[in-house]
DNA sequence: ACAATAGTTTAGTAATGACTAAATTAATGA
DNA sequence: TCATTAATTTAGTCATTACTAAACTATTGT
């Protein structure tokens, strides 16, 4: 999943994605789509879209269609449902000590032995 | 969640969010228990994720306790959902182009005038 | 074979980012 | 007040990365 966030992490990579959320797109629709960047930057995204997994690509004559990959993006949803278990976990900890006597036993005071 | 997937990106900070996962740590704790990396360097990871508000932190005489914080996760999560969408309405397009007729009509043919 | 079209690859640049060491701030204790 | 502990901030380095322009590869039509 390194792959992946790092793909994701950048704004256009997310941009060529949403693109292909309906249908796959050649590469050229994408370039044209984008606008404002050049063939070989677009090309560039796609290639690493491509190696993490979360597009696959098809040749088609002269044109190279590209289309989400699904599969792609499982490693991040599983990481994330693990993260929200243990958001989970933590809320049920906090409910048992709240339970088992102390109000807010959240912070353990230190014991002050001086007294002015 | 520009700055959520940023934030995620890099492996340091998602092992100190894994290292958050059960109770909330001084940065002291969240230093030794990362090992090899300067105090310096954890600090800064942890203005960058609080920053995204994956983190909130408590201060407490000298420390300064961290903890994940849940709803930070949510804009890449509804993100994840949104994608997941477009991946079953994709599934269901094609279930029903199959239905209406052409075997696979994925890929439009183009029309070949000339031959050999 | 040649020109045109569609895309990839490469070389180079500027910006960003993770890191370290050292300076700095904040709170406590003597 | 001064020393200690806990953490942040700063200055600088090295690696990565997003981009462009230009060279290259592949496919098709004539």
């Amino acid at each position: 999943m390194e792959m992946v966030l790092q793909a994701l992490a950048a704004p256009r990579r997310r941009e060529i994605l949403r693109f292909l959320r309906r249908r796959e797109r050649s590469a050229g629709e994408i370039h044209r789509a984008l606008g404002g960047v050049t063939f070989g930057a677009v090309s560039q995204h796609l290639a690493v879209l491509e190696h993490a997994g979360l597009v696959s690509a098809r040749r088609e004559g002269r044109s190279r269609f590209y289309a989400t990959r699904d599969e792609g993006l499982r490693p991040l949803r599983e990481w994330l449902d693990e993260m929200w278990s243990d958001a989970l976990d933590r809320l049920k900890d906090a409910a048992e000590a709240e339970e088992a006597g102390a109000p807010r036993p959240r912070v353990v005071r230190k014991n002050r032995r001086s007294k002015p």
